[in-house]
DNA sequence: AAAATACTTCAATCTATATTCAAGTATTAT
DNA sequence: ATAATACTTGAATATAGATTGAAGTATTTT
C-alpha cells in the first residue's frame, strides 16, 4: 500500500467474498430486510448480520430499524461511500500511471536481482 | 452471483490480498522484472512467481521474455483487460439501479420470514 | 556436454477469515 | 411483569488460500 489506497483495499477485501459480493449485489437492488437477505442466498440471520458488520463497518451499508417495530432491521447501500469507493477504484486503476519503464535488471543491467530463490 | 458478474468478483479477489494488491499497484507503475518485485516487496521469487500465476490466468497481467536472454521475465498489466475491469466494475456498483423498494417482510407485511434464527 | 543461471512447480504448513451454533440483548406484545 | 419475537454477539470450528522451501525445468554460458 505504497500510496493512499489503505481504505480502497479494504473495500475490495469487503466484496472478495462469496457471501459478502452476493449481499452486495442484493443491496444495489434497493433496500433490504435481513431476513429477506437470508431467504435469497440460502444462509442464517446470524451470517448476514456478521457481514453487516462488516459492510456497515466501511461505511458501504447503513441500517434502519422500522419505525413501527424495532426489532426489525432493513439495510441499504450508503450511495455517497460507494461513489467514493468508484472514484477511488477508478483512480487505482487508471491506466494513464501506467509508464514506459526499464527494469533495473535483466541481462544487460548487469545489476542482477540479489534475491534469493526460495 | 445473480447476474454476468461472475468474471469481475474473480478479477476483485485477485486485488483481494496484500501481496497481489501490492503487485499490482507495482505493475500500474508499468513494466516489472520479476527480481524488482521481490525485490520491492521483501518476498521470494517462487511467491512473485504464485501470484503471477492468479494475475495473468485472470488476463489482467502478461509476461515476457527477454529477447536476448529468455531466462529473464518481466511483467505488465494488460491494458485492455483492465480497461474491461474497469467498466465491469463501473457497472456492478452503478448507483442507477438502486430501487425504492419495499422490503416482503416487516411488521407490516404480516410476511414474517420463516429463517429461523442460528 | 556440463555447469551455471533464472525462474517455476509441488506439496506441506501456516494463517486469516468464514461459518456455525449457543447464548445474549433489545424491543414489543400480553 | 412475563413471554415472545427479532436480531446480535462470542467463541469454537472449518476452510480456503497464502506462504515456504525443496526439487524441477528451461535457457544460456563455458
Amino acid at each position: 500500500m505504497t500510496e493512499g489506497h489503505q481504505q480502497t483495499y479494504e473495500w475490495i477485501k469487503a466484496l472478495a467474498n462469496d457471501t459478502r459480493f452476493a449481499i452486495f449485489q442484493l443491496l444495489m437492488t434497493g433496500l433490504q430486510c435481513n431476513c429477506e437477505i437470508a431467504k435469497s442466498l440460502g444462509i442464517s440471520l446470524s451470517l448476514v448480520s456478521h457481514h453487516m458488520h462488516v459492510l456497515m463497518g466501511l461505511g458501504l451499508v447503513t441500517s434502519t430499524r422500522d419505525e413501527q417495530d424495532g426489532r426489525w432491521i432493513y439495510f441499504e447501500i450508503n450511495p455517497t461511500v460507494l461513489e467514493q469507493f468508484r472514484q477511488a477504484f477508478l483512480q487505482l486503476t487508471d491506466p494513464n500511471q501506467i509508464q514506459t519503464r526499464q527494469p533495473s535488471c535483466g541481462p544487460n543491467q548487469a545489476n542482477a536481482c540479489s534475491v534469493k530463490p526460495g
